[in-house]
DNA sequence: ATCACCTTGATTGTCGACAATCTGCCGCGA
DNA sequence: TCGCGGCAGATTGTCGACAATCAAGGTGAT
């Protein structure tokens, strides 16, 4: 069922060091909104400057990096704003994809969905946050490829690492704790069920949920940077 | 009211290769479906291979090119599953878009939405097809801008070339008559009016009637390149 | 005739060096 | 002390040449 797991050598350079280059940034391996150069980027990862461009490029396109001409390249970093506007799109496309998944269900399907759950569950117990955020990632993924909607697909997959970004700053920040097991529990059970409009009302329960509880913890510390203006500009860290 | 404007020979020579590609792709320049190879591209643009490559994959990301590893870069062309996505894409995003826009609105934003309107009309009146699509496709980015969510607009963003390139193509294949002028006076007379669900229906209707009128006219010579496999292969034009 | 293999040409992928541009700092004058 | 011009360093932007890779067509054996 999975779609060929990208192979830790296939593809091209470009393609190697956009996946290094996003492993990094979800992992931590660079703070949020630390200041990185291409050269430096070039001699860590072993590769000409060429390729390692083009990845930048495809990186800012999706979000995760900010590039400040001559100024340097930014790991980008999420105001509050950001976060709600994260939260509520996601609303809206996840909505949308159980209308057109609805009637696409079967039982390999519906077999698939509990398997990620059982993920999921096997993840927190284990006490993996990582983990455990990729499969709850990986379970509302399940929507989006049922609708076999190759654009809502595509804004997906441009949201998601966004979104895992996110949550795993914010899990090492706040040693948040795992999404409470019911709250899956209950989601899949509408999604295995026959009410399109419970399901529905279902998702807007839980995305707010997870906003207000993630929004409790930040509202102790406030906004992490403070703020970006319009412009993108960051504080820099030299 | 405008974002600056870009200019014709503003920013680094990638931005401009974007800037003229696009305009290459949007204004029929380049046929759809269409082989292109970067070394040709790079002796007509006058540009290295460096920053065309570049603004490839810009235009990938975005959509309008697909990339075939040695084998050669092609135009998008349109299926139409393809379209019939854009069009419900749309419709969610742009119901979502009023919905965050609604209480945004003022006296300012409501004229410069009339303006807009008169645009299209005037566009429309002097039979220029090219303006009046760019019109249209600006009255309808009036609410994703009112909406202030910055996610949203990037995702609109996202989509608007695709839909300006499907509409130019279906113009130049079709001879498209514009869209009829009461269509958008209702749906500006909606944008002002009180009613936010009968607005959000109306967007339903609106856009519903735009994707039948296109597809009665391509339900006669039936989906442009016979359909695009799920590899995103093409046919080779040598 | 058909299939497998190899050669050939074309195309993309990559590298290293150089040019253009910006930021921040230093010194100078008021 | 403060403001301003310019210098130095760093960083990105660009180019040209070379390497890796692939698709197509031809060739020979079966």
């Amino acid at each position: 069922m999975h779609a060929a797991l990208p192979q830790e050598t296939a593809g091209s350079g470009r393609d190697r060091v956009v996946r290094r280059l996003r492993d990094m940034i979800l992992s931590g391996h660079v703070e949020a909104g630390e200041r990185l150069t291409e050269m430096d980027l070039a001699e860590r990862l072993g590769v000409g400057r060429a390729p390692l461009r083009e990845a930048i490029r495809e990186l800012v396109a999706a979000g995760l990096l900010i590039s400040v001409p001559y100024s340097g390249l930014f790991v980008r970093d999420f105001t509050r704003k950001d976060l709600e506007e994260l939260f509520s799109l996601r609303t809206t496309l996840e909505k949308m994809a159980f209308r057109e998944a609805w009637n696409r269900r079967n039982a390999a399907a519906l077999a698939d969905l509990d398997a990620r759950h059982e993920a999921l569950v096997a993840a927190t117990d284990a006490g993996d946050p990582g983990e455990a955020i990729e499969c709850e990632l990986s379970l509302h993924s399940w929507c989006y490829e049922m609708s076999a909607h190759s654009l809502l697909i595509e804004v997906w997959q441009r949201l998601r690492p966004n979104l895992q970004f996110y949550l795993m700053l914010h899990q090492r920040a706040h040693a948040r704790p795992g999404p409470r097991r019911d709250a899956h529990r209950v989601y899949v059970a509408h999604a295995m069920g026959d009410d399109l409009q419970a399901m529905q009302d279902h998702v807007d329960d839980h995305m707010r949920q997870g906003l207000e509880r993630t929004l409790a913890y930040i509202g102790e510390a406030e906004p992490r940077t403070g703020g970006r203006p319009d412009t993108g500009k960051i504080e820099l860290k030299r």
